[in-house]
DNA sequence: CGATTTGCGCAACTAATATTTACTAATTTT
DNA sequence: AAAATTAGTAAATATTAGTTGCGCAAATCG
């Protein structure tokens, strides 16, 4: 059950290529608590929770849960803001223009050429 | 800092209507012991809150860092992509040079185009 | 009203456990 | 192959979450 969280922390501290030791002095901890935090021997209080929600940038949910069912349905549209802590629209739901901006290129490159057909044309 | 759970508790419980007593009896603690985490005279270890999101139904960011305004958010000009873990720009909310500096390749097909264009008419 | 219940805060104690210290081992580096 | 990194584990310690016991308002009721 609460396993979930010490998987997450051993994976964002991996994946950031931070060893345990630089990640226990900057929460001011021994770099032995936070191997117990990764092998599920003893939890971080909620101030170091939070602390490593700031450091390693990710919101308290997925730190502790992981990636739930939840946040996969949220991902669609939302996801979550570390910073704000709140859920805010992905750049994924674009209207017209802001795909056009995307892809203005095929649209020039398109108008040239037809311009360039017409006054071969005509 | 970690003021703002003792609030939130305080608030999902009395919004809810539960007295200290009855929110003690389901975490099978002392009443005494909400009391203390409502005013912030301690926190209440991962599992207890957990329980607690698991009554209140709300998630663990809402808890101990309180919700704000989703709607105004979405007005925010970086999101966070779940893939990489970083933070991206909206393209809505990007500008011109923004944008160009990230296709600038076009800038010059386009240029090629027009000169094409201006040899032809010529 | 006076009495009783409800809901809650506070101080002192204790019980739990998070964290440290000390020892060991496996990789990696030079 | 010695030295330096990186990390897991047992025993001791320190911290603090949670309990026990007391008091005190504000409702509720006979």
């Amino acid at each position: 059950m609460m396993t979930e969280f010490a998987k997450q922390l051993k994976k964002y501290r991996t994946d950031g290529e931070i060893t345990q030791d630089d990640l226990a002095s900057k929460l001011f901890v021994t770099r032995q608590a936070i191997s117990k935090w990764e092998f599920d021997e003893s939890t971080p209080d909620l101030n170091n929770l939070v602390k490593l929600t700031e450091i390693f940038n990710v919101s308290l949910d997925s730190l502790v849960f992981g990636l739930t069912d939840q946040t996969k349905v949220d991902d669609e549209e939302f996801v979550m803001d570390p910073q704000t802590h709140t859920y805010v629209r992905r750049y994924g739901k674009m209207n017209f223009w802001d795909y056009m901006s995307k892809n203005w290129w095929v649209v020039l490159i398109l108008g040239a050429v037809l311009i360039d057909v017409a006054m071969f044309i005509h």
